[in-house]
DNA sequence: GCCGTTTTCGGCCCGACTGTTTTCAGTCG
């Protein structure tokens, strides 16, 4: 089995606890910590950078230390320093972490005073009372931990950002409703990032200073809280029924660019800006900017001056991870991302001929609303039974209704398909057939179990097929629901590279799919990439915001985006032999082709 | 443990809130 990243960040992650756990150093800590979170967002595989001689030591965050531990994880399986410190340490400790409001102070109090090491032990000790016991323990504190116990087991893990995005916006709505007098109001946190599932909503807001701690007596009493876990002046935190945890903070216009800025993280890129600031003779906070040696402070109103203030551009919430964007920020190197404006087409729609639920009309007129110049139709193929696919015959029908509706519409109508890549990678309409369609979109939806060497061919095989345009949502994952197929994704997009075939990242927000990682990865290897929206309703063509987030986490310029080619380059492309249509795209003429300079410095974004 | 446009040694981000305390430790983000 290949190690995942994921895998060497988890172990690191749980070297900064146990380390924590022991009393050691703060900063030895923080060091373990940034490293697994720089892990975990590379955009290439640890192991096969081992392999290809890569030195980790390269990498912002890893130095010597935890590049001899990977190896060594790599290598051998295991990590003798992390066996030590298991060793060390009480049973258990690791599991009464993951409780909220028990840190590393309080789990060895547990462990070493009580003998304890489940969860349910602690239930236990709280309701014999011994737990409260405790020193610096007590009653409250007790009945605080056995509540978060009860809420992690209703709601496990992370909100898939779809589903967190709606909880936002309702909150956001019922809150402005309430509270006429805040000014601004916006999703911060991992939900302004757009990644891809999302902790708890962070919202920030502007109002007078009098009324701001109103702002939270109004969030404490919305019908839908479940729960008050913080209600100070300045802070509020509650847990709404879906299990989402909503943290509320308002401050002063003239000072809200440090407020947003300080709220939208990540954690990670705070702590880098924080450290160039000290560098610098700044001290930043959620209140402003101090000049450590005057005293003074600037208050910022938003981001754009804030950055501007430290004397750096503009750094796109996408970017913030922590781990090489201030550094293409001093250099000057941030990409201009990817809009929503820039897409030119939609290459994945579905109509009520298969599974979606609306006419092709309605379709048609939806990509029209958009603004769009092109759209492909694509419904799936005979093999998807299920989703009530296209027989041969009803697929032909469909391509000549198309090419009757063309001249009522002022777009123009690709006859496309999305069809199933089988099991052995042969695809499920005949070649002949195949061969008149304009676009295929050619994905997996069967024998979704194969394991990784056999999906990797069966994949690739599909590639090789001179008709197919693009890969369809390659990992097949349901962000909470369903995991990802397994495969090597540096093969696939190598492979993807050599037959000139794109990739699509797929904007449904349940599946995000290619995701971040992947998606950079493919930039970086010369793959097109789809934005697509696999609309199965006139509605969700607006789902492409979801789409171009992944891009623009995945450092993507309108460049690296197939479909926002101009219509007549995209014809050309299409219509060009693989693999040579990918000079097409490389040569592009259009203005995406040309770097401006980003002019987003001073409007606070949309939400989130 | 990592790192350098003052440094290869001496630094390392910052504040709100809670509960248990008579002044603050622990946790969180």
């Amino acid at each position: 089995m290949p190690v995942t990243n994921e895998e060497i960040a988890e172990l690191f992650e749980s070297m900064a606890t146990l380390l924590e756990m022991k009393g050691d150093t703060v900063f030895k800590i923080r060091a373990y910590q940034r490293a697994a979170r720089t892990i975990s967002h590379l955009s290439f595989s640890l192991e096969q950078a081992i392999r290809d001689d890569v030195d980790l030591k390269n990498i912002p965050g890893i130095g010597k230390a935890i590049s001899e531990k990977t190896q060594e994880y790599l290598e051998t399986g295991r990590v003798r320093a992390y066996e030590e410190l298991i060793g060390e340490l009480p049973d258990g400790v690791l599991t009464l972490m993951t409780i909220p409001g028990i840190g590393s102070k309080t789990a060895m109090l547990i462990t070493q005073e009580l003998g304890i090491s489940t969860v349910e032990g602690i239930e236990k000790a709280i309701h014999e009372g011994t737990l409260a016991a405790l020193p610096r323990m007590g009653q409250r504190t007790a009945d605080n931990i056995l509540r978060h116990i009860q809420s992690m087991r209703t709601k496990d893990g992370r909100t898939p950002i779809g589903q967190a995005l709606a909880v936002a916006e309702a909150t956001v709505s019922a809150l402005r409703a309430e509270c006429p007098y805040v000014e601004q109001l916006y999703p911060a946190g991992s939900l302004r990032r757009w990644e891809e599932t999302i902790g708890d909503i962070d919202l920030v807001g502007v109002a007078p200073e009098d009324l701001q701690s109103g702002v939270g007596d109004v969030l404490v009493e919305l019908p839908s809280v479940q729960e008050v876990l913080v209600h100070g002046p300045r802070k509020t935190s509650v847990v709404l029924e879906e299990g989402i945890q909503v943290d509320l903070r308002l401050g002063d216009a003239d000072a809200f660019g440090a407020m947003l800025q300080y709220f939208s993280g990540s954690q990670q890129h705070n702590i880098r800006l924080r450290e160039y600031a000290n560098r610098r003779g700044f001290s930043l906070n959620e209140y402003g900017i101090t000049n450590l040696a005057s005293g003074d402070v600037a208050r910022l109103p938003d981001e754009g001056s804030f950055y501007e203030y430290l004397g750096l551009p503009y750094i796109a919430p996408e970017l913030r991870i922590g781990l090489n964007e201030l550094d293409a920020a001093q250099a000057g190197a941030l990409p201009n991302l990817v809009t929503e404006a820039d897409l030119k087409g939609d290459l994945h729609l579905h109509s009520e001929w298969s599974d979606g639920r609306d006419p092709i009309e309605r379709m048609i007129e939806a990509a029209v609303e958009q603004g769009y110049q092109y759209m492909a139709l694509t419904d799936h193929s005979s093999g998807r039974g299920i989703a009530n696919g296209l027989s041969n015959e009803r697929l032909v029908e469909q391509m000549g209704i198309l090419r009757d509706l063309q001249s009522q519409y002022p777009i123009t109508i690709l006859c496309g398909s999305e069809v199933d890549i089988r099991a052995d990678g042969t695809l499920d309409y005949p070649d002949e057939l195949l061969a008149e369609l304009d676009v295929v979109v050619a994905s997996v939806h069967s024998a979704m179990g194969q394991d990784s060497d056999t999906m990797t061919q069966r994949i690739i095989r599909a590639m090789e097929h001179p008709s197919v345009t693009i890969i369809g949502h390659a990992s097949t994952r349901l962000l909470s629901r369903r995991q990802p197929v397994q495969f090597d994704i540096e093969a696939l997009l190598r492979a993807a590279r050599e037959t000139g075939t794109a990739m699509e990242v797929n904007s449904a927000p349940e599946r995000m799919d290619l995701k971040d990682t992947h998606a950079h990865r493919a930039r970086e290897l010369g793959v097109p990439l789809a934005i697509n929206t696999d609309s199965h309703h006139f509605t969700s063509l607006g789902q492409r915001r979801f789409g171009v987030a992944i891009a623009r986490r995945a450092w993507c310029e309108s460049r690296h985006i197939l479909n926002t080619l101009p219509l007549d380059q995209f014809l050309a492309y299409i219509r060009t032999p693989k693999p040579h249509r990918l000079e097409i795209f490389e040569s592009r003429t259009d203005s995406a082709a040309t770097v401006t300079t980003s002019t987003s410095f001073s409007n606070p974004p949309a939400a989130p």
